[in-house]
DNA sequence: CCCAGATGTTTGATGTCATCAAGTAACTCG
DNA sequence: CGAGTTACTTGATGACATCAAACATCTGGG
């Protein structure tokens, strides 16, 4: 049998797991983005830049001060990769925008991301419909606090 | 059975699932590191220290420059949380220890993540076998990077 | 035995991220 | 309109992070 089911874990060594594997994963996001001079705040707001994001709203996102964000993205602008615009509804707000050349890097660092994982190559599609299953079902209740 | 398992996932999905749940755990890290008065790294360190670890050692734990663990030791020895020793075999090595103190902080900041995870609970415990079993072996290949 | 090279730790310079407090401009609502 | 809120910035301060360089100590080959 599929001997992946061993004996019932603790809490604490589930816990353990599941941080050690997102502290890998965050290395990992971390050198990507360090390939392409980014740190991994930097890549991390490009990611959240699909669309027109206020500066405020990146805050939110990132779960820090609004005047953090204001350094962060100074550096991303003056690198070209984001540019603030003015929001037409309100004159308070600019609205953070990646540029070309920043969709450009974002997407090389999560492509990098995926090569180097075939980690997951190693489940098969029933395997990752399981785990998927069980982590959606774990979310929530650890994103609450 | 377990109905848990929906349609097959793509990869990135699967990826961005678990970096969800890598945040959520960190945040939560960090905020019961807060609590009491402890950076997320310091409270990293801490937890590092079963026994006593040479300085060197550290940080090759933390993946991060020998010379960066120096202040990080510096600010937990001030609060009298850490202690260096000299090592009776290298005069060249110092080994910290985690005081009583240190100790002590350190395992709250464990219950206080425990207590937070009524998480785990929605698992019956064939699906935390099941859980900790893929997680598991997805662990090794996440980690070569 | 002894010296050249490797290793462990610290210091100093510099840059990014994080917070807080305060200031300015713009919106909102009674 | 004016009081209060909201968005963003600035400035001060502290924790991390890196690199380069200094220093003491260990190690191995000659």
């Amino acid at each position: 049998m599929s001997e992946t089911a061993t004996h019932a874990p603790t809490k604490v060594q589930l816990l353990e797991l599941l941080a050690a594997i997102g502290t890998a994963q965050w290395r990992e996001f971390a050198a990507a983005a360090a390939q392409h001079g980014l740190t991994p705040t930097q890549a991390r707001v490009l990611a959240q830049l699909d669309g027109p994001v206020p500066m405020r709203g990146l805050a939110v996102l990132l779960v820090c001060d609004a005047s953090n964000v204001t350094g962060i993205v100074d550096r991303l602008e003056a690198r070209e990769l984001v540019r603030r615009e003015p929001d037409p509804a309100d004159r308070r707000v600019k609205n953070v925008v990646a540029t070309e050349a920043g969709r450009q890097v974002i997407r090389r660092v999560r492509e990098e991301m995926q090569a180097a994982h075939g980690a997951l190559d190693t489940l098969d599609e029933a395997e990752s419909a399981t785990l998927y299953g069980l982590l959606a079902r774990l979310r929530p209740s650890m994103e609450k606090g």
